[in-house]
DNA sequence: TGTACATCAGTGAACGCGCGTTCACTGATGTAC
DNA sequence: TGTACATCAGTGAACGCGCGTTCACTGATGTAC
């Protein structure tokens, strides 16, 4: 029961409202959802304090999410979303190269450096991104995209045509190399999120985390 | 609370104890949660189910586990050492290949293959042997092997020094390449349970894994 | 421009749930004499 | 070999917890006339 009690020391007073309307519930709700998320991962998404946190009434996120699992969709939604974002700005810092095999190269291993960066430094939301649907159940008309409106499978994905196209990667290999890829990656964030390699510091997690990349590089 | 009343409904009626002493309390309390975690994950490792399903009274459980913590790692234990086993077995079925590159290589193919044929297997036990901490704190002194003694991390590490004794890999890259194999291997576990890949057949798992193994043992 | 009224966002109170855990107990077991 | 007694495994009853969700309500808003 410890872990209960922590939820609730984390509660945020919230001040009164001055208007009987709240404005924007569903926002405020969401947002509250979305900071529990960045905190404690998808376990702590707890509808009622998330009204708490809204300074609402518990009932009255009734009127915006059907269920705590809508709240927890749309709050798995935005996380997906930052997830995106972030290995879209890891893309957007590239140097524009000329060389179209080195960029193609280059934009695989900032798709994946910014999936680990994500999930070494909001492990909370990386964990509510990809929760197991024990949790949540999927619900696929959400936007779950970043700036481009892709989602980070699809960048990844977006990135390896971009290999094939470059002439990096036989045509043949890539049906399917999302997943291999995918999988390497999304490894060592969890080894390093919950796992023997909890706790490393930032630079030797970028370091395995290129030669993680290199590995996949040389392999696929 | 669906999900609470799924828990309970999988209730299984225990007959009345004749003696007023159980015999192996412990025993049947960890047996009752391998098979809860078998079925469940972590999260249905309930301590009150348990002795449910042990015929006795909850409190009982206390004269055997501190608390449901303790009972946590027992059977997560138990977990690693099924994860252990399944990848001996795996090693054992290797043909006795004459040549020690040959049988290194297939050695750590065969250490993954009998942990990804195990998450797909034995998914609840799987998640509960590699629960994130937050369910399970990690206690150093209990049994995790397997019948070799080595826990399923070891069991990968001995197959990648094997590789070096052989010459298949350069000794300068062996340090934390148990890391790197294991994330892509973990990886593909998880989307194969959670993500993208869930209810994929077995046989195009065992595919995708071979093309993933392909990949570390060329990428390593 | 003013007013009646439908709409619907948020309230207040309550529910049943199953959980982990504590307390003081009872009754079988095995050891010391 | 027999008995007193300490030990300790399992009982019975209860606790407080926070959760998700339902119900009948109240009161502000904006639209139709």
């Amino acid at each position: 029961m410890k872990d209960r009690m922590t939820i609730r020391a984390t509660a945020t007073a919230a001040r009164p409202r001055s208007t009987y309307r709240h404005g924007d519930l569903r926002r405020a709700l969401l947002d509250a959802g979305i900071e529990l998320a960045r905190t404690g991962g998808p376990e702590a998404v707890v509808l009622r304090e998330a009204t708490r946190r809204a300074g609402v009434v518990p009932n009255a996120a009734y009127r915006h999410f059907e269920s705590r699992q809508a709240l927890l969709q749309a709050v798995r939604a935005a996380a997906l979303a930052a997830v995106a974002r972030a290995m879209e700005a890891e893309l957007a810092a590239l140097a524009p190269l000329a060389e179209p095999v080195a960029f193609a190269r280059a934009s695989v291993r900032a798709v994946g450096t910014g999936y680990l960066r994500f999930a070494q430094s909001e492990t909370g939301l990386f964990r509510m991104a990809f929760a197991t649907p024990v949790d949540v159940e999927q619900e696929p008309d959400q936007a779950k995209g970043g700036d481009s409106g892709l989602d980070p499978f699809q960048l990844l994905g977006a990135a390896l045509d971009r290999l094939v196209d470059a002439g990096a990667m036989p045509p043949e290999r890539r049906p399917g190399a999302e997943f291999l890829a995918w999988s390497a990656v999304h490894g060592l964030a969890l080894l390093v999120i919950d796992g023997p390699l909890r706790g490393l510091p930032r630079e030797q997690v970028d370091a395995l985390g290129q030669r993680l990349l290199d590995m996949v590089e040389k392999g696929l």
